[in-house]
DNA sequence: TCCGCGAGTGTACGATCGTACGCATGCCGA
DNA sequence: TCGGCATGCGTACGATCGTACACTCGCGGA
């Protein structure tokens, strides 16, 4: 088939190459010399094991997608009740947004593709969905979608900003979030 | 006259000439000639009104950002209470994660280049420091903080959700946010 | 009138890009 | 043993890039 027998491990290593490459100088510094370079691999070998730069991109993604989606499962699998889930929440809110860049850096440079590019999209949708699909584990279904959408801002804005928010606003947003207003 | 020896607003032009180009092709697709040939300008231009590609995209993202802002005011400046507030926060997502892409991706290629460069984080913070003064009007500043977070993460995932939620889950995740836990 | 000068421009240069393609290399059937 | 061939690599090509810089041009002062 297509991977030869001497070395199946090229692939792999050259999709890590390329999505360190993205985090440290972004997307547009991405180029076939510059990953083969960081991978240890010869030139000829890019277009020997993909069929151009986008699908690489496509799989680079794909894999960071599955990444991100480990990261939420480790927070949230432990969970046993909603208010356990809650705190685990905002634990993953300020990891997502502490002092490793790297993942919000690759989250963005994904959003930026798929703003434009449906090919992309549907990397960021299967991903939505199986976020989704872990929140509801502990809330329901409108629930956890307005609370995945939290999280997203929440961590956006915590990594953006000069003066970050503490890990008290963050837990009152989520629990805000997930409790019906005022009924119960 | 602009037609004269100097033309103060080929500046301007060429600034919204690099704001469409990034919105439709991409910031990686921005190049002096691309951008001076849709600005209608020569390309001996772009070094002479700009020290460099950097300086030009800060400027055309610190215009961009004013323009986010004045819409944040357009929806919010007429609100004279909590309730109508929350409405316009609600039309507001629905108005940026909308049809209209040109927003969405301009503000995806923002937050990218925040997220890995101090130059343009500036950029971002003081955006985020008008939004909340604008939702600050009309709620707490902790409040406004949390709901300025949400705002950003419904307009994200309503944008790039293969199913978009509807204005009726939008607010009722604003007025959850903005509603102190089951004690009003 | 005419000359100096600064605003504005056309072009050339070196670097880098994606990709195609001819060639080396070593395994495997005969 | 040995020829054929799939796997993988080195290199060259045409395009495009950012930027420097010599140049034109037309206005204002003398």
């Amino acid at each position: 088939m297509a991977t030869g027998h001497t070395d199946p491990r090229r692939r792999d290593r050259i999709i890590d190459a390329a999505l360190d490459l993205i985090a440290e100088e972004g997307l547009a510094a991405v180029s076939h010399r510059k990953v083969a370079a960081r991978a240890g691999v010869p030139l000829g070998s890019m277009t020997y094991h993909f069929d151009g730069i986008d699908q690489m991109l496509r799989e680079a993604f794909g894999r960071f997608t599955g990444h991100v989606v480990a990261v939420f499962d480790a927070h949230l699998g432990a969970a046993t009740g909603p208010e356990e889930a809650r705190a685990a929440v905002a634990d993953l809110v300020h990891a997502l947004s502490g002092g490793a860049r790297r993942d919000l850096v690759l989250t963005q440079e994904l959003y930026t593709l798929a703003a434009r590019r449906p090919a992309y999209r549907e990397l960021t949708e299967e991903w939505m969905r199986r976020s989704r699909a872990h929140l509801e584990r502990h809330f329901d279904p409108d629930t956890a979608r307005q609370l995945d959408a939290l999280i997203e801002g929440l961590t956006l804005h915590r990594a953006l900003a000069g003066d970050p928010h503490d890990r008290a606003l963050t837990l009152e947003a989520v629990t805000r979030i997930t409790t019906d207003g005022g009924r119960d």
